[in-house]
DNA sequence: TGAAATGTTGGGGCG
DNA sequence: ACGCCCCAACATTTC
């Protein structure tokens, strides 16, 4: 009986998994993380914990079926290759990974190693939603279009085995590093999988509107889950087209009509790194590359730290800071801020990103930071620059979301708290709030920033054409 | 998956 | 009654 090596990568789950699908029919299954000694190092912490509990629950679903997951560190190649040995493993499957880091080290190390790989990160692998002519799309709605005219396959249900092959003693495994779940994300594909049926039976409804709340928890909150593989893309699909076919109010059938186009949003930057990979270097509109950013390392902290002035934009930032998630809409909010605002590289908010969030994946951030930038494909048009006053009024009506995060602003009036430095200053001692010692002054004035980003973009288009 | 600037319309106050 | 002005409300265009 062959013994199959299944490498876990960003598919911590037992739920429609080709690789493992495949694995269990050939042979003996063993499950293999190995922990690149780059990912100690001290930095996404929440991203981390979230790993490392996710790769616990896994071990913990593992030993009830008589399995367990192996942990090694080191180099993927040079660490697969000494479990080949000790294990006499004759393949190693996988889930392909489309990051550009992922494809090179897979292809290296399928030249020296019997790797085989299956898809499943996406519904459908980047390299099939092409054009006719076989070029990739590079504007959302053509994509979405071929995307939804492709056959779907729903999960096989195959049902998994009660019991795995055991694993033998003698393979060595680690320690699992220390780590405790980040709050609100509970690790591991059954909390995944009741996340989504609660979102599902209920927030879907109203999610076409609600979605972009502030104040509400309207959004599914399932991106740390599809990061990892926790949850299968296909499955949410299958789960969202099954929905579609009941009778449904239009509220609801909109909802989940609006629910799957997020989705193929995620497929659709994953298939954009994949065919552009320079995007991570650089912006995707050749126009927009000569932009001269602001290097304002000041603003760019007070970014950081939640302290522009701007309640909406500073509540997003520490939200961001506390608990390793930030709502959607905050997403575009403090991005246009970085990038329109305070004209500073749309570069600097990615990487920060990168280091806080619990989902931080290199397409969704990237594509999402090119889009809000308006340098990206298919991008918000760059005159289309987010008022952060009028965004906060209009999505966090009543300041709730402001409250919780900027505490100090917690007892201004609603008429003052998008913009809490127009209160009268009678008002602000009154209160016992003052603006400029308790709560910063505006850092920049959106009415004054707004032509410079203008001109700062125009220039660079120009120089493009002449 | 905007917002600001500019243009148009129509009702009401008023001489 | 009529024209004029103001301005809110809405529509269009411009960035």
């Amino acid at each position: 009986m062959p013994t199959i090596l299944w490498w876990i990568r960003r598919d911590l789950r037992l739920h429609d998994h080709p690789a493992l699908d495949y694995a269990l029919q050939r042979g003996r299954v063993i499950p293999v993380f190995i922990l690149d000694e780059a990912l100690l190092k001290n930095d996404a912490p929440y991203r981390k914990n979230f790993l490392f509990s996710g790769l616990r629950d896994l071990d913990a679903e593992l030993r009830k079926k008589g399995s367990k997951l192996v942990l090694r560190r080191g180099e993927p190649l040079v660490e697969l290759y000494r479990l080949v040995q000790e294990t006499s493993a004759d393949e190693i499957v996988a889930l392909e990974d489309y990051s550009p880091y992922a494809r090179i080290r897979d292809e290296r190390i399928a030249k020296s190693l019997p790797l085989r790989l299956f898809a499943g990160e996406t519904v459908f692998p980047p390299y099939m939603v092409v054009k006719s002519d076989g070029t990739p799309y590079t504007v959302f709605t053509p994509f979405s279009k071929a995307w939804k005219a492709l056959p779907f396959v729903s999960p096989s249900g195959l049902s998994l085995p009660e019991r795995f092959p055991s694993i033998p003693d003698e393979i060595l495994s680690f320690p699992f590093p220390e780590a405790s779940s980040p709050e609100g994300f509970l690790p591991g594909e059954t909390e995944a999988i009741n996340r989504m049926e609660r979102f599902l039976a209920g927030t879907v409804g109203q999610y076409a509107e609600s979605r972009n709340r502030l104040d509400q928890e309207g959004t599914s909150m399932l991106s740390p889950y599809f990061r990892f593989g926790m949850l299968s893309p296909r499955m949410a699909v299958s789960r969202v087209w099954k929905l579609l076919q009941e009778p449904l109010l239009p509220e609801e059938k909109k909802g989940c009509e609006t629910w799957l186009n997020e989705l193929i949003w995620r497929e659709f930057y994953i298939s954009i790194l994949y065919h552009f990979p320079h995007v991570l270097k650089m912006a995707f509109n050749p126009a927009l590359r000569a932009i001269e950013w602001r290097n304002a390392s000041n603003e760019l902290e007070a970014w950081k730290a939640g302290m522009t002035g701007y309640p909406v934009v500073d509540a997003a930032m520490r939200q961001l800071r506390a608990t390793g998630w930030m709502h959607n809409r905050a997403r575009m909010i403090v991005a246009s801020f970085l990038s329109k605002d305070l004209l500073i590289n749309w570069q600097e908010g990615e990487h920060w990103f990168m280091q806080w969030l619990i989902d931080g994946d290199p397409a969704s951030n990237n594509g999402g930071w090119q889009w809000t930038a308006g340098v990206g494909t298919d991008a918000a048009p760059y005159f289309r620059i987010f008022n952060p006053v009028l965004q906060s009024a209009r999505f966090d009506p009543h300041g709730l979301y402001i409250r919780k995060w900027v505490p100090e602003l917690r007892n201004v009036p609603e008429q003052y708290i998008h913009s809490p430095w127009t209160m009268p200053v009678s008002l602000q001692s009154s209160l016992g709030i003052h603006i400029g010692k308790d709560y910063p002054v505006p850092i920049v004035m959106h009415h004054e920033t707004r032509t410079r980003v203008l001109e700062a973009y125009r220039k660079s288009q120009k120089t493009y054409t002449s």
